[in-house]
DNA sequence: GATGAATGAGAATTCATTCAT
DNA sequence: CATGAATGAATTCTCATTCAT
């Protein structure tokens, strides 16, 4: 019986299946360009139940956004100065994690659409300062502060040398990614963040 | 007299005027938000004078980046390993003047354009590809290279090493004008700079 | 109940509705010079419902002329050699309904929009190729080859002959409707079906 | 020096030049889709002049048309009862020429652009009331009564007869030139013009 | 007289949103 | 809840006409 009808009421999961496919959408089509209807389709649904959900269109594109920044920052490697197996270790393994998800298709994904609204979005900006500012680049600062404190790095401001490690992993899944760089100076994933990684050490730790 | 005019014959200025003017719009709006009409009216003229010069909106866009990467491209500081104030002084200069023109209202006037279509735009992504790449990246892999073999940097993979430093003064042009973290982490561009300088030349230099 | 709905759905109606309103626009006003609008209005429909149906204007035109082509055709009268009432008799009662189906509104409404639109519409005279040559101009031919076989008609070239009856007929359709001779030159339908079939006749048959 | 100017001032030759271009491009690309640019460029001026000797695109139209018909009515054959070839000669030979004439190239533009606005603009209609059917029509309607005064001709409504023939000599232009039929069934002119004349001779002539 | 740059009123088409079913 | 037909505002691009040169 349930087999032969079009549809079934999922009311739980059709919010998350909305915004999966929406970003998808969003992503390879642009915001503007991507219809409602191309949404609907990639969710399996039809255009009138989006709006069972979501008041709007840019409701749609920023809950799915919201969502997608927790999920990803959880997923953020912690970085820790109490490390067993050095500073060096640790950092080359964070490094690496860091890299592998921020260049992964989910992360390309999201910056993609972010990148391209968040000029015009005042709200994806607001996620922007209330997520990724507090959670990234200010955690990655109080660090670097301690670690200051203790004579390990050199004396910088915290929140710009924060700031441009982050930068620097973005700007490779930024320009790998989004500009397609890739093609034209295709780069190993492990090489960028081992690169960086000690072009950052050598260049903040003391001595 | 000539002010009785309702218009004036200007075929010379027409396109650079209209260039200008869709760039600010463009980057106000974003290119899909922007319409004709608000191009035409910031140029100064009516929406049909801009089809006369351009075929289509896409592209206005296209030339206008065009033009505009070309101009800030030749305005990017020449970085010479010869320099008569030792590495550290040119170094520094160089990253005061790059910052300074990367961090200009020009400039993220064309970062934001660009951002917002190169996913979409196969034809921005070209641009990308052969302008800002071997000018930019592959001219700096070049320095970073001849260093090397010098020994005066470390041996590290150039292409990625100068991409690395690109990225960081990039980023923060993105995070503080674009992303609009200026306003929750206001930084003054000379530290920026310096910052940035410092931690890549202990990060790169040898010993 | 129903009436206070600001409208309904037919999604079984709405193409004919809109076929029929866009052929008396189009006759009306011409291809070209008709809007959407016009044409949404007398369907009692909104523009954007056309597009629901057809994909662009000259979808529109193409289908419902090669509708109204496919109605109009299946009511020409059959031509039979076999009448019981004499070639004569036959034949003026086929010529009869003839001259009333092509100066019918309907006809005129039609032809007007071919007429009009056949030099610019490839489309429209592969309708006219497919459907008017075969249907009329061919069929008509093979009576009259027959005809000539049983020694009944002259011989003559049976193509040609047969194009030039219609051809007359059309041309009274044409010029009285379409051009408005009718002002000038008034003519009994009846009166034109029977002078023509009476030349033809003289002119065609044996003796 | 004068050869060295980009164009030459020829008031008197400029509008004949104009007619006949526009006619040629009307007739390709129909009236309402093409443009006074195009008009110009065919005519070897650009659009500005153009409005120095008509008002409006309309205009030309008209006055083209107006001039075409001038032209190519005094070109019909003069038709004579009093041929010293007889009845039969002077017939076949009227007709061929009136075919040739019908079906010249400068015909079926003629025709072309005339039918497809005839409908809507009053002013074309105008032309044809006061000059083709006067000159055409009625002028054979009044041969044709004197052949019926003196015996030669049977009784029929004479101008329905004279607009029969003109009608299937205009559908042979019509169908053939104008909607492609010569591409699915070639004729030869000479056979049209023999058939038909054979039929209507047949058909008007008593005995 | 001739040019062609500039205008500006449209027109086809798209699509977010609504709402009858 | 879900659907998808219907809406109608918005937008790009066109082109007859004007007018500065």
């Amino acid at each position: 019986m349930a087999d032969t009808a079009r549809w079934t009421r999922q009311p739980d999961k059709r919010p998350g299946q909305i915004m999966e496919a929406a970003l998808e959408v969003f992503a390879a089509k642009g915001f503007r360009v991507a219809t409602m209807d191309e949404v609907a389709k990639a969710a399996g649904v039809t255009k009138g139940t989006i709006y069972l959900y979501f008041p709007s269109k840019k409701a749609v594109l920023l809950e799915s956004v919201r969502r997608e920044v927790d999920v990803l920052l959880d997923l953020m490697p912690a970085v820790r100065m109490d490390g067993e197996d050095g500073i060096d270790g640790m950092a080359r393994g964070v490094a690496r994690s860091l890299v592998k998800l921020l260049m992964a298709p989910r992360m390309a994904r999201l910056i993609t659409v972010v990148m391209a609204e968040v000029n015009h979005l005042p709200e994806l900006r607001a996620v922007y300062h209330a997520e990724m500012i507090p959670r990234a680049n200010l955690a990655l600062a109080e660090v670097l502060r301690s670690a200051m404190g203790l004579g390990i790095a050199r004396e910088l401001d915290p929140v710009i040398a924060a700031r441009a490690l982050l930068g620097m992993f973005l700007t490779f899944a930024l320009t790998q990614e989004v500009f397609g760089a890739k093609e034209i100076t295709p780069m190993d994933e492990d090489a960028i963040a081992d690169t960086v990684v000690s072009i950052y050490l050598h260049g903040v730790l003391a001595r």
